[in-house]
Order: structure tokens, then sequence, then C-alpha cells
RNA sequence: GCCCGGAUGGCGGAACUGGUAGACGCGCGGGACUCAAAAUCCCGUUCCCUCUAAAGGAGUGUGGGUUCGAUUCCCUCUCCGGGCACCA
């Protein structure tokens, strides 16, 4: 063993050790249950940032320590190589997209392998491969003819800076989810799956998932946002508009009806009244995003149309609103402005009829004055509302709906948010629709032995739109069916298809004849799953359906992907700026600036290393490009070493928390792991250490043995329950500094050690495994530290004699009292009041009552 | 507006089931080694009072409650973060 630690050469040693043996490697016939760890793969953007690093690091530190448990762990990469950055990269260098992608998949593979990630990398995927992206095109022909992927024309949302379709959930705010450019309406033939026809199971199937974070569920839950409530039919001359209602018990409070400007009673009112007319065209203009439809002044316009009240036949006034919304329900509401906010907001600018229907239990009817007045919850009790009156929200919605039922004029149904997934792309580097269109025979699917419909993949988009468009090989085909020339399809999908099932083909990428095989029901569902909680919704609802539809072509067997998912934190460091001339905004990296303090640390200011002049603190932000705050981990691994940034990374805080990037921090680990590298040194220089007799230990031996083994204890809780490594990793440091303070030389002495710093290297192993490899050679044991079994608690090292238990007056703090472990209560009590720093507090007062928590504390209460 | 989190020293964070608040690390202060610096090691570091120490007092965003005992449970308010948002 060097004297000194040197993370490069003790690196490049531990992997060559690796490749060797492959022991990365996951064999479905190897011993132990089996395990698979999974991380979200990357999208090849060129290098990989700390969010990844951080990713990758809890899910091998995962994988490392099961391995170690015994557990036949699958921890495999790929690449979500198909997407927009690549064409953007395309444009702006002129290099075809998928020479840009594979390029960055080599660099980033060198620089995960550099970070001694324990991956399979026999398993590697890349989406963009047509081995891959083939198999999403047979099962999209699968969804075809079952029915669950199907075309129509409809308004989608459209990205003018990316020429691109986008799906509701990737409109954030009005704005497309990646360039921020305000998004335009657009109608366009387009392939949909059919999601809402499972979106009852994906919400009911959220409560068994017990290892998901209650947040995601809740956020998923929500997205799907299932209503109960009653059709109800308005009948009119010439049929009935439909609305629906989670308040069927308000019906006898309904006023008029509102439709949305795109609805057909609008267009039919429009025809012959230009007010309306104008009204319905104003709506088209303006309310083009949803956030612009949220913040906007409710607005409508009434027609000369009326509907009649399903119950009592009143004439009710149809008026067009802009707060209806056509893609909702059926696009029209009945308004009960009593009782909703909305209609109530509307009625009052309208000057519209408010008709009370519910009141409180036991009290009159409140006149609607403001909102609050009237905003009686589902509690009250019907009013006004003739044979109802008296019945709660339930009964009332029930009877009203049986009424009306008998009718056939309305019916109880469940309404959801969740719309079906858009998957059409008109962009190029993206998996092709396997369709055919035909002049003569119409869309044709590609028959299943031309699968699969192979991308170009030399050509170079130019900004102007799908290049495919343009390129007479790829479009030019004949029809599968009659056999003339025919358009080929060049929409391709939504690169979250590629993502919805990359985890199943890690388990059978073998497979040239089949998208899936027995190992898969094998390998998953993934036990753990590790990402950035940004893919709460999208990727991880988008995955829940797929696996479903695939079960239910009986090509799985399993309901739900995966069994237990970690949302991990994102990565956060320091923003330095200054304003520059006309009001621009100048940003310094971190390293640039020097910090400033006071006696006590308290930070004063930032000068700028360059001219000494301060520059301006703009807190903590996620670590970015724009920002200049980002920190290279290929830089870090070079200057630290891998070990020194994986154990800053679980150190610094909780997995799921935000992290705050400090550079003294991972100094901090450094010089914690060159401290540990010294102690193993100094223990090992003064030869092997004799046996251990745990018979012949004295006190401070024994003390330091049962830290040893309590530690063991902790960590293998916080490490394989708790995922809170950052504890971890401090009782560890506590062990180790315990180790290095005590100073007896005898052999039972060395002998401790040897026990102790082994343990501590074991412990140690899946989070900085190169440094392991090495100390454990030094501490005397041939084979790899990776193929040692986890390290378990000695109950017997763990015994004491006595403890120390707190003495408390009142609830506070006033002594302390060793105690025999077995010590009867009479006796600690006895103890507690004779201890003479609680003397004084307790002499001369009445002593009311003892309470003694064993092993932990006795509080005496007095008067 | 609705839903979900969160608020603890100068900083990141710990305290897991109601039982010693501030583990561990960073930063800072002091010291040792050195001609000097870096590196390393040792000591100190919640605040107040105190020459120092002992001892004491206060203290986990605010105000209240339950309890022998509350960072932890309940209610009120303030602020911060995230998600959804005219969802009928």
């Amino acid at each position: 063993m060097r004297e000194t630690y040197q993370p490069t050469e003790v690196e490049a040693e531990a992997r060559a050790l690796w490749e060797k043996s492959g022991a990365d490697r996951a064999r479905e016939d190897a011993p132990g249950e089996k395990y698979y760890c999974l991380c979200m793969l990357p999208y090849p953007s060129g290098r990989l940032h700390m969010g990844h690093v951080r990713n990758y690091t809890i899910g091998d530190l995962i994988t490392r320590y099961q391995r170690m448990n015994g557990r036949n762990v699958l921890q495999p990469m790929g690449w979500d190589a198909f997407g927009l950055p690549a064409e953007n990269a395309a444009i702006k260098n002129k290099v075809p997209p998928a020479k840009w992608t594979y390029d960055n998949i080599d660099y980033m593979r060198m620089q995960l392998k550099s970070l001694g990630f324990a991956i399979d990398w026999e398993r590697e995927v890349a989406t963009c491969h047509p081995k891959y992206y083939k198999w999403n095109q047979w099962l999209f022909l699968r969804m075809l003819e079952k029915g669950i992927a199907y075309q129509k024309t409809g308004v989608v949302n459209w990205d003018p800076v990316d020429h691109t379709v986008l799906a509701n959930e990737q409109v954030i705010d009005g704005r497309g989810w990646r360039t921020g450019a305000l998004v335009e309406k657009r109608e366009i033939p387009m392939y949909y799956l059919k999601i809402t026809d499972y979106a009852e199971e994906l919400l009911g199937a959220l409560d068994t998932l017990p290892g998901w974070p209650e947040r995601v569920k809740v956020m998923q839950a929500n997205w799907i946002g299932k209503s109960v409530g009653v059709e109800v039919g308005f009948p009119y001359e010439g049929g009935a508009l439909k609305v629906f209602t989670t308040r069927a018990d308000t019906l006898m409070g309904a006023t008029y009806v509102a439709v949305a400007a795109e609805h057909p009673l609008a267009a039919k009112a429009a025809a012959n009244d230009p007010k309306v007319a104008a009204f319905v065209e104003e709506c088209r203009r303006g309310g083009v995003t949803e956030a612009e439809l949220a913040t906007q002044e409710k607005k409508g316009v009434p027609t000369s149309l009326t509907v009649k009240h399903p119950l009592t036949g009143a004439k009710l006034p149809v008026w067009v609103a802009n707060y209806v919304l056509m893609a909702y329900g059926e696009g029209a509401v009945m308004a009960v402005p009593a009782h909703d906010e909305r209609d109530f907001e509307f009625a009052t600018k309208y000057r519209l009829p408010i008709q009370v229907v519910v009141k409180a239990k036991d009290s009159q009817p409140v006149q609607p004055t403001s909102l609050e007045s009237l905003l009686i919850a589902k509690d009250g009790v019907l009013c006004n509302s003739g044979k109802y009156d008296g019945l709660s929200y339930e009964t009332g919605v029930d009877a009203i709906a049986a009424d009306l039922a008998a009718k056939s004029l309305g019916a109880k149904r469940t309404q959801y948010r969740l719309r079906d997934w858009g998957i059409s792309r008109q962009r190029y580097w993206g998996c092709p629709i396997p369709l055919i269109h035909c002049e003569a025979c119409g869309i044709v699917p590609v028959p299943d032995a031309d699968l699969p419909v192979v991308l170009p993949e030399d050509l170079a988009p130019d900004g102007s739109g799908n290049p495919l468009n343009k390129y007479q090989a790829f479009v030019e085909c004949s029809c599968p069916r009659c056999g003339k020339p025919a358009r080929r399809e060049t929409d391709t999908m939504d690169t979250f298809v590629d993502s919805s099932w990359y985890f199943m083909r890690y388990a059978c990428r073998d497979n040239d004849t089949a998208m899936v095989d027995g190992r898969v029901d094998e390998w998953l569902p993934v036990d753990q799953y590790i990402g950035g909680i940004e893919h709460a919704i999208l990727h991880l609802l988008y995955s829940r359906f797929w696996t479903r539809v695939m079960r239910d072509m009986g090509l799985l067997k399993f309901d739900e992907p995966f069994t237990k998912l970690l949302t991990q934190g994102m990565v956060l460091n320091h923003i330095f700026l200054r304003k520059g001339a006309a009001g621009s905004l100048v940003y310094y990296s971190p390293d640039e600036v020097q910090l400033q303090h006071d006696a006590d640390g308290r930070v004063t200011g930032a000068l700028l290393k360059a001219d000494g002049q301060p520059v301006q603190y703009d807190g903590m932000g996620t670590m970015s490009k724009s920002k200049n705050n980002g920190v290279d981990p290929q830089m870090l691994v070079e200057k630290y070493g891998a070990d020194t940034v994986r154990l800053f990374m679980m150190f610094a805080a909780p997995p799921e928390l935000t992290l705050e990037w400090s550079e003294s921090g991972v100094e901090g680990a450094q010089r914690f792991l060159k401290r540990l590298w010294r102690a193993v040194g100094e223990h090992t220089a003064a030869g092997k250490a004799p046996a251990l007799d745990a018979a012949a230990l004295g006190g401070e031996q024994q003390d330091l043995r049962r830290q040893l083994h309590e530690t063991l204890a902790k960590v293998s809780d916080d490490i394989g329950r708790r995922y809170t490594f950052n504890t971890a990793i401090a009782a560890v440091m506590e062990l180790l500094n315990a180790v290095t303070k005590a100073a007896g030389t005898g052999p039972q002495d060395r002998a401790v050690r040897q026990e102790c710093l082994e343990g501590i290297v074991l412990m140690l192993a899946p989070i900085v495994p190169h440094v392991a490899e090495s100390l454990w050679r030094g501490l005397g044991h041939p084979g790899s530290v990776m193929s040692q079994r986890w390290p378990e608690a000695d109950p017997a090292a763990l015994k004491r004699s006595s403890l120390e238990l707190v003495v408390q007056v009142n609830g506070k703090l006033r002594g302390r009292i060793q105690v025999a472990v077995d010590a009867p209560r009479e006796a600690i009590e006895k103890a507690a009041l004779a201890e003479p720093s609680v003397q004084p507090f307790v002499q001369g007062k009445d002593v009311k009552k003892i309470v003694v928590v064993p092993g932990k504390l006795v509080n005496v209460v007095v008067a």
C-alpha cells in the first residue's frame, strides 16, 4: 500500500479488477434472489451533468449494497437517444443527428465508466437503434389492430420554434416544455393512444404502490383528475344539450346554461347573430393558451336560444361563455350561480338570476350577497327544490339522477381530466410511424415482415421542418395492399414512447425475433427505480400505461413496472452576477469568485478574482449554462477522483432533497478518505494484527468494539431501509474518529482496530468502491471487497453492563446517572434523587411523580 | 384559488415510535509543526449573562393547545418551494 492516497491509481486498478472478473454482469442463472435496480436513462446531450452523477451514484450504491447482501442484481444503462436537441445541434453544426448522438453516447459512456458504476454494459440499449425502435413500431401496429391507437384530426399544440406538435403534458404555462415558446393551436391529423381507457386502473392501482413517494402518487391522481357526477340533458328543439355536473343536487338552482365558443350550439347561434359570431371569433383569437384562459376575465354573450330545464320544463337562456372549455366534459355547463364561484361571478356581471337551493342544516337559507355567504359546501341540505327539500348532497344527487334517468335525460357518469396521448411528431429524429398512405386503399399498416421502417441516418435538418418530407427515397414506396405507388408517413413518434418500455428491453436486448421474452418476467418489475421528480407525471404515467397494454396483449405477467420509486433532488450551486450596460446580466462561475466573510464566518460579500471588484450574490439555483454555475463532473473526477465526488454527493444531503454544491464540502470528503487511508496504513505498518479474543477485552476496547457494532446496525438500517445515506456516512465518520482517538497499542487493541477498519471499509464499499478495494487488500485480504458479504452487527458485542440515564426535573435536564442495565425502578429513582446536580432542584420540594423511561431518562416532577 | 411539501447555529444537515436539540461535515477563531506558506494535527465554536470558569437563563418561523416531557401531535397565522389551475 502506498503511503498517500492516489485516487487515479487506485481507481484504475479497481476498474481493471472488476472488468477482468466480469463483476458487473447480471446473469439469470446466478445465485441469489433477483434485484433490478434501475436509473432513468440519460438523454445523450454531450456531457454528464451533476444531476446524472447524483442519480447514478444513488443507483450504484443500492446496487452494490444489494449485491453484498447476496442478491443477484441487474443494473443496466441506456440512452434516450431520439429527440430535438440532436436536430438543433444539426442545424447549428450541419452534422447529421445520428453522428452527433452516437458521438455523445461514446463520450458519456466513457464518463460513466470513469465514475466506476457497476453497470452491465452488455445490455446497453440506445432508443435510436433500429433493433430497439422496431418494437415501438411493432407494438404500435398491434395497438392499431386493437383500437388502442387511432387517428384523429384535432386541435393540437404547435410549438413555433421547434415546428412540432406537443402533447398537453408538454405544454407548461402555455409554453413548450423545451423551448419555452408560446404555443399556438393548429389542426393536424395525428395518432393517439387511448390512455383514457386505463384511467380508472391507473388511478386505482396507485394504492398498490406503497414504495412510491406520496407526493408522486398525488400528482398522478390529480393529473388523471377523476370526477364522479351526472350527465344531464337540457332538451331543445332538435335535441338535448348535454352537460356534466358534479353537483346534480343543485339542479333546481340552475338559472342558465353556458357553452364553449367551439360548441355546436355556439356555431348555430352565431349563424344568425353577428354579436355572437364576433364573440366566438374573439375567443378563437385571444384564448389560445391555458394560462391566458385561466387569468382571463369571465366574459360571455347571450344567444336567442333557450333550453328546457329537464325537471321543471322552465326555459333557460343559453349563453356563450369564455370560461367553459370545449375540451373538458361536454363543452357546456349548467350554471348554478348560488353555489358555484364562477357562475356567481358571471351571473353577477350579467345580472342573471341567482336561485339559492342549499342551506346549512337547521338554519334559514342565506341570500347570496358575496361569495362567502353562498358557498355552502356539500354538507348542507337542499331547499327551494320542491320534493327534494331536506335531502343531503348524496341523497339529493341520487334522487335527481334517478328522476333524470326515468326521463332519459341523465345518468351518473365518471369524467376524467386525463386526455388521450397524442404521439405524432412532425420531426425527423424519432421513430418512424409505420404507416403508408395509398390513394386507393387509404392508410395501410406496414406489414410486420417489413419492420423496422428504418430512419435514414444521414439527413441533416436545416430548421425548415421535417427533412423526411423532402427525401424521396424514404417517402416513395408502394402500397403493401394494392402495390401501386404510395407515400410513406413521415411523422415520427413522441420520444416518451421510447422511454415507456426501455427498462424491459434490458432483460432481452439480444432477442431479434420478439419484443420481450420470458426473461422480462424474470427480472421485472423493477425493484428500485431512481430518477428526477420532473418525471413524476409524464414518463411514469406513460410507462404504467404501456406496461398494462403489453400485459393485456399477453406479453407480460405484471401490472406495475416499478415497485419502489426514489425521486432524487436537484443539484444547486451559487449564482453570481453583475448588471452590465443596458440592463444586461453577466453571470460569473462560482470558481471565478472569492467569498468575503466576517470573523464569525458570515458571508458579507463576494469579489471577482479577476478584478477584485464586488459581484452580486443571487442565491442558490439549479446548475445551468445560462446561470454559468454548472460544475463539470469530469474536471472533478480528474481533480479529486470518482470516490470523493461520490462520497460528497451521498453525504451532503439525503437523496430526496436538493443538494447544495460546495467545493469545500468536496474537499472535506477528500480529507476523510485521506484520513482513512492513513489510518489503515499506520495500522498495517505494524504488521498483521493478532486474532480477536472477545473475552479478553478491557473496558475501552469493549466500548470501541460496541461502537463498531452499533454503527454496523445503524448503517445497515440507514442504507437498507431508510435510504438516508448521509447519516450512514456520518456514523462511519464518527467511528473512524473514535478509532483514531483510541491510543492503545496492545495485541487486543490492534485486534479491535483491525475489526473496526474492516467494518469501515466494508460499510463504505458501496459508496467509494475503488478505494475500498485498495484498503481491503491493505488490510490483508486477497479477494475483491465487492464479493464480501455485508457485515452484520454481533449482538454479543452490543451488550453493555451499565448505561447512562438522563435526569430531568420538570422536563429540564439536570444531571446524568450511571445505572446497571438491569437496575430495578426503585434503585434508579433513588439514584436520580441522590445525584448532586439534581439535589438543589428537588430539595425541600414536594416530589409529585417520577417518570422512568427505561434506557433513556428519569423525569422528576416537583410542585 | 386548490392540492402537496418545508421553515432547526454563520452554512449543508442530524435528532427514525413524544424522551439528552444541534450528530457528521463545511466555515470561522485559536494553537502545534514550519524560516515561511501549503498540507497535516490539536482545541474551541447555538445565543445571552460572565474576566474566565462553574453555575444559570433563553432557544427548532409566529401565537396558542395537549402532555411529567413537544423540533416531533393538534389548532392559528407568516414566509418559502413544488404541482394543478375557469375541470363544471
